[in-house]
DNA sequence: GTGTGGTATATGTGGATGCATCTATTACCA
DNA sequence: TGGTAATAGATGCATCCACATATACCACAC
């Protein structure tokens, strides 16, 4: 299958990053929320919930991102960690290069097909395009403990 | 999807002897062949090596089945337990009536075209029948708790 | 108004699967 | 005999489905 292949793409590109694609992705969209659920995920990830709950189980393992505190009791609010922005900054240039290697690869065209069959894996890439990297560090709230 | 609906209708009947579906064919193919490893039970079942290895440790988890010795350390033989043997026997009956059900529910003709295309869950089926299990008419003695 | 029960919402858990890899052993050949 | 290729499983991550659980909320009897 063509996510299959694009998947590995991504996959092997990241792989010093230590994060695969969807963790990528993750992060990504986590960071330009500043903060989220698993509700406000679900969209703009296109991912099912219970694997939501499974893929940010393992970033808040590696000390990706952290919960936040909501007033919402049912609510697991996350956000990156300084460790997961890190992480999250110095994969960005590898996500670029494996989009290049992509589009080089398999053509504008068919480029665009898969991104609209694949919108799950892109849909992150292609907005976070020029809008998190350029800000830099944003608000520097310095109460996460990092470990 | 038909194979989710199939699977639910075994798994809700099976449900008071404690299997799931996969699990009762997996017994039943391991009691037919009186002990098997992965591979040989990957045809029979159609099942993925991987999911092979997590299901058999499920079942070896609850004491269903056992590992028995083998010359080649690579490979893992597997045989039932007697609570294995016991919890089997008391799922044939089950089964069965699953069975007659789905024939009764979608007809002998869409019976036909699943059994192929769900060869995986119905290969044990069909070629345990009466072949184990022996008498399986008997009254059930429990019934399901319906919540 | 307040406590209560029923409904809706947000996640978590268990099981099944697939793909890519890794590890442990065994089989074989130079 | 060493070293390498071939096997048999095991493991990590991603997913989906069905179901369980914890809260939040809302309508209603009192």
């Amino acid at each position: 299958m063509v996510s299959r292949a694009v998947t590995q793409l991504y996959d092997d590109i990241l792989r010093p990053s230590g994060l695969r694609v969807t963790q990528f992705s993750i992060l990504a969209t986590i960071a330009r929320m500043g903060e989220a659920n698993l509700r406000q995920l679900e969209h703009p990830l296109a991912i099912d919930q219970t694997t939501l709950t499974r893929s940010l189980g393992l970033l808040e393992r590696d000390g990706m991102i952290e919960r936040v505190p909501h007033h919402d009791g049912r609510v697991k609010a996350m956000r990156l960690t300084s460790r997961g922005t890190r992480t999250l900054e110095r994969a960005r240039p590898l996500w670029a290069r494996a989009q290049e290697k992509l589009l080089r690869e398999v053509g504008t065209k068919v480029w665009a097909d898969a991104q609209r069959r694949l919108a799950r894996l892109l849909s992150v890439a292609v907005e976070g395009r020029g809008r998190i990297g350029g800000g830099g560090a944003h608000s520097p709230r310095r109460r996460a403990p990092s470990r």
